[in-house]
DNA sequence: TGTACATCAGTGAACGCGCGTTCACTGATGTAC
DNA sequence: TGTACATCAGTGAACGCGCGTTCACTGATGTAC
């Protein structure tokens, strides 16, 4: 697609790198993110422990490529459903909360790599940080047209300026990609990413089951309450 | 407090113990939960590391307490503010977000010790199970305050039964602590935790302050309109 | 098409390290008479 | 009040283990003429 050809070898390279990998996923699905073990994987694939450092430069690295491709395959789902190219922005806020479900349930460890417990120090590189603001845009696209149009700068007659929507239009340069779009549809960007985080984990961390209530019916009740507030 | 009178020995082994468990909370905070080390904690005490098995059988044991003790922490916070005792359920659910804050912000690691990415195998012994419901009692007590007394069986004309509170209806065990009240009261509890808990956990992984906002006002907004559907 | 050379995947030995945990022991503290 | 004994905190040596990572090397694969 990308159109770059690829020789025998760089196309061997990429699949033994997708191969540790996997295994590197399912060694953390199994137990953990931090038991992730370069010699275990290498021993899984029957390769030798130091052979994978022709793959990886070291286990940070592989850590780090698990976390961006969790958020790289995130922003492709959000952007099949509702991004930029065909069908532009048409997807509804309850589409992409339905993608957003379906991709974590697909792999819950995947989830948490991006959303879970920060390992302090680590700080995610730049090119990281930008794939996530192509998520932020497919999500404001998305509010900008649940919501009414920007209104101008007077203030609707009988409505008190909110003290929240003045921090936004102070702070919107995480909303970059959408200069225009009203306050309003900032504000509904972050509800609906930081409630659907809140049942999402809860769920995916098994509190709702432990509770013996139906993860589904919570995650649909909140995405009702956030397309029709 | 508890009336149980301590010998000499006894006072000195808790303090210890809690010695042990202040370095491994630091630790934690330094370098995350899954660096936790009993020898590690040993040397900081000035201590070797076999003296620490006179206090914990083995590093485990050290871990599930110090999730009892956050849950236990939490429990307690809850209670003062809101529990039975003095003014029984007199706090109201912003009181409540203001103490589940306080907390956690006084010590995010203890926060993700409770709400963070699970352990893959692990299960919380049946103690903790307890204290967690002793938690939910304090919210469920506020909640129900917060909504109208139950309507009865006959549903209000026009208004058509919801499929969610349904579902409450029939699985409502985890809400034993308040068997009369409504479904609507349960929600609500449903309510606050999850959404609380996404505003709560992107704030203290870093999420909102790398976007440039304030994470209390955000905090705050979410608590309005939970308080004022 | 065949030969000479360069590239590169993978091996096995070795490094130092810190981990959790056991064990037999010493010495201090508390208890019973 | 003094002596004999039991309890228990803490030590140091030792266990086996698996980790990440380096290094010099072998052998297969690809490239240039």
């Amino acid at each position: 697609m990308t159109g770059t050809t690829k020789t025998p070898r760089e196309r061997y390279r990429q699949q033994v790198r997708e191969e540790v990998k996997e295994k590197a996923r399912q060694q953390i699905a199994g137990s953990g993110a931090s038991a992730l073990s370069l010699n275990a994987i290498a021993k899984q694939m029957g390769m030798s422990g130091p052979a994978l450092y022709r793959y990886f430069a070291n286990r940070d690295e592989l850590i780090t490529e698990l976390i961006r491709d969790a958020y790289r395959s995130l922003a492709d789902a959000f952007i099949a459903a509702g991004g930029p190219g065909e069908g532009a922005g048409r997807a509804g806020l309850a589409e992409l909360a339905r993608v957003l479900r379906r991709w974590a349930l697909e792999d819950p460890h995947r989830y948490f790599l991006i959303y879970g417990t920060p390992v302090p120090g680590y700080h995610a590189p730049q090119d990281i940080t930008a794939i996530s603001q192509e998520l932020m845009a497919v999500l404001l696209e998305a509010c900008a047209a649940a919501v009414p149009p920007a209104p101008g700068p007077i203030p609707t007659p009988g409505t008190e300026p909110d003290p929240f929507d003045g921090h936004l239009a102070d702070h919107r340069e995480w909303a970059a990609s959408h200069p225009d779009a009203p306050p309003s549809a900032l504000r509904l960007a972050l509800t609906f990413w930081s409630r659907l985080h809140g049942v999402l984990s809860l769920e995916l961390a098994g509190h709702f089951t432990g509770m013996g209530l139906d993860p589904a019916l919570l995650f649909d009740a909140e995405v009702d309450r956030i397309a029709t507030p």
